[in-house]
DNA sequence: ATCTTATGCTACTATTTTGGTAGCGTCAAC
DNA sequence: GTTGACGCTACCAAAATAGTAGCATAAGAT
């Protein structure tokens, strides 16, 4: 039986999967990676000229995780988001009115 | 409406607040520091706790760096989200109706 | 007064992650 | 059959993080 004490429904299982997602999307990179597929579909090679000239070695890692979380997938056109992952890919879009709020602010206060 | 065509205006200057926001967030234990603080705040040791026992020296730089970034501050209840952080913080706690529905539909295809 | 407890760290070394470079196998065009 | 693009993998160096110890300060209890 999964746990009994102390919250009705266990408040482990409730916060495991964004747990995952944080750990994931914490890793260097994978932010980036995501922005940049934001509204296209990219090779390898041209996501990584776009991430910097990131190391394909770690390149490869951050792509491996997303799909094995099905987040984005690779076809002939290249790697982008999944329909599940799109979703998440328009958060980030959310993110982006945010920086550019924050970055009035900050430069205010300079 | 913003630009939508091929960037018409500087793309460096319209995109590096963003940039900067995901090299941040992409930093290990920036977001779930964040998240560990979305309803309340926290001492440094609490947050330690909180983050499966982080060593301190890494909170710390985390920490350093978000008060930097203005998006926590530090006062005799601990540490919290500024104004201007909260705005952040709802975003993250969007993540989490995401990873929710994530977590179903992985388990559905095991 | 002093003993305890909590807080917010810093310093130091070990381990893990990432960076950088080189290069391979496949494919399609020329 | 040579050239170029693609999607990697292997390898070692460098950087980031983990882990542990401990210090200084302050508040509260004895």
């Amino acid at each position: 039986m999964p746990d009994k004490s102390k919250r009705s429904v266990s408040p482990v299982r409730s916060t495991q999967p964004v747990m995952w997602l944080l750990a994931l999307l914490g890793r260097k990179w994978t932010l980036r990676v995501l922005w940049e597929l934001r509204d296209q579909r990219l090779s390898f090679r041209a996501l990584q000229a776009r991430c910097d000239d990131i190391s394909p070695s770690v390149l490869n890692r951050r792509l491996k995780e997303l799909k094995t979380a099905m987040i984005i997938d690779h076809n002939g056109l290249g790697y982008g988001y999944t329909q599940l992952g799109s979703e998440l890919g328009a958060q980030l879009l959310n993110l982006n009115d945010w920086a550019a709020k924050w970055s009035v602010e900050m430069e205010a206060l300079r």
